[in-house]
DNA sequence: CTGAAAGCGCTAACAA
DNA sequence: TTGTTAGCGCTTTCAG
């Protein structure tokens, strides 16, 4: 098994000396083109690849960012993991991914610690909440934290979510312009920003129309959960005629029970809409109602304010909200538009 | 912002030299119980921690495994990531994950040479194929590598897979059990050993049976090939009565065709079964018969073959295939087992 | 433009 | 057990 090559062995065959071609392989460092191209043949003929950590031992930059995802189950996700993997190696970064286990109580604070052992340049915290003497914590050490799909008080905390508010709110008319009355709602994790304030707009949204909420319950975003919900909720004559859930990944369980456990039709005995937009919400065994996630910007969005903090530290802390989209399926109505 | 505290510094508050400091940091070092306390005090003082990257230079082991990984929309791979990341993580390691884009030729190619870059001690290649140079070019490295839900013919390459040949061969025995006569196949991307493996055990429980397939399709492990393979297959009169397809992501959208364009019912029309268990599978909006890959055990067996490889070099490869297990459910038999 | 030399923060001999 | 010393492979002054 052969040692890897260094500089210097590349040094020695293209008769240069080591910091030239150090040189040839830094962007903007200075190297005539003759010695670039001795360099770089002796580089091939020999395989060399320049040593990621030792140039971020030197440089500081690690060109890794730290990814904190909890509940890979939820499609939503992986989806975002993918995209945060493919737009950080277009900038050349690449992606070091932690699962925070959401039953351990300190498992955000044990996880982000080995992160920064590894001296990643910036980190993602992909729907986990961070107390805030961790945000202190690692605003001291000078590094970009921002939170992807949930917010914090802590103002100098940037994140990049939807307008969760703005979501809940647009089904809550949805319903009503469809003529529900009974309605209810399936709660997410009671602490996470994304329940709170998709709840909040969909009370909100309710109240316009002069309704209120009949009937709630919580499913803490997780499947199993979101159907014992369901049932419970809709078990009784005194059932919703519609029903909003925090998230689709819920919202198929809360649909799977209506139809397989209670024998009832969507929409026809209860309109169901869910909030992300995953790829299986069109499928057509759910064909559900959601308001969109726009994932391809949150996701850029994140990238870009990552960057931007590394490239100048001093940077301001910055909350963005963007827009997402009604997707109206056959989940809560006959014929979508 | 502060600059990160080194080693220097927390000896100097100690009063001790900085190596002893690093003894106190490092497995299996010798300290006196007084130094080290010294050492822990100073340390936690300055929340200090030991810098993972210049560890890594020195030792040559980054405590890193890259983690290759292709399509995550099938939620079998989701799983795998995050117990991956769960098994690692309680043995020190950490994950480098990278996307290989199934589009790109030579994507898997650039991957990996970007992985080497980082120093990671291990490779873990989910579902991706390798090319046998660069495989070769590995083991010069002298890097371990192990193959993940694919085999490979280079017997230098370890893999770890699920009998695929036995599954196969156990659904068809499941259909002809059944009474089914008129068998379709539809198949995944057609140089995966999975697929390969797969049909022709499929095609030898049929042969056990005396009975042959009797239409076959393309779906690539693409949710919306194979809705065109099973609309194909299925839209005619001389439809199959059963109908295996290679893993559990393209069975449901077989399903959702099936019941939703074509208006059949499954499984009196059509019985259909797919391979992997994926959480969805045992969803009722589909309750599908499948072939369960063992994947807490894959993931186990593939990380100890890393282990095993990092610690000796010299060992030897290993394709370990291990036994799944068929799961009976209402995609296939009125009332399951 | 190029080479020599000084480290980045740490571990691992080596003496003491 | 300790401190001293020599690097890991690279980038980056600093002269020339």
């Amino acid at each position: 098994m052969a040692r890897r090559i260094t500089s210097l062995q590349v040094a020695e065959r293209a008769g240069v000396s080591q910091s030239a071609v150090s040189r040839v392989f830094t962007e903007g460092a200075s190297a005539s083109p003759a010695t670039a191209a001795k360099v770089r043949r002796a580089a091939s003929e020999l395989g060399y690849r320049p040593n990621a950590m030792a140039r971020a031992m030197i440089t500081g930059k690690s060109r890794m960012i730290g990814l904190v995802v909890a509940y890979l189950d939820n499609q939503f996700y992986p989806e975002a993991v993918e995209r945060f993997s493919n737009a950080l190696q277009e900038r050349g970064y690449h992606v070091l991914i932690f699962m925070a286990s959401p039953t351990v109580g300190d498992g955000v604070q044990a996880v982000m610690e080995e992160i920064l052992d590894h001296q990643v340049d910036g980190i993602v915290l992909a729907s986990v909440s961070m107390s805030s003497s961790l945000s202190t914590h690692c605003a001291a050490h000078g590094i970009p934290v921002v939170l992807f799909n949930r917010e914090q008080n802590d103002p100098r905390m940037s994140s990049v979510t939807t307008d969760n508010h703005t979501g809940g709110r647009t089904i809550a008319a949805h319903f009503a312009g469809l003529g529900h009355r009974r309605i209810g709602y399936i709660a997410g994790h009671e602490q996470a920003s994304t329940q709170r304030d998709r709840e909040a707009g969909f009370r909100a949204g309710l109240a316009d129309a002069g309704l209120s909420l009949a009937t709630r319950a919580v499913g803490g975003f997780v499947y199993a959960d979101a159907r014992e919900a369901a049932l419970a909720m809709c078990a009784g004559a005194d059932r919703p005629d519609a029903l909003f859930v925090c998230n689709d990944h819920m919202a198929f369980a809360v649909m799977d029970a209506l139809r397989y456990d209670l024998g009832l039709r969507v929409p026809h005995d209860i309109a169901v809409a869910g909030f992300d937009d995953v790829p299986i919400a069109a499928w057509p065994a759910y064909d559900l109602t959601t308001y969109r996630q726009p994932i391809n910007r949150m996701v850029a969005r994140t990238v870009d304010l990552l960057m931007q903090r590394i490239d100048d530290p001093a940077h301001g802390a910055d909350r963005t909200k963007l827009t997402g989209a009604l997707i109206v399926r056959r989940s809560t109505t006959r014929a979508p538009a």
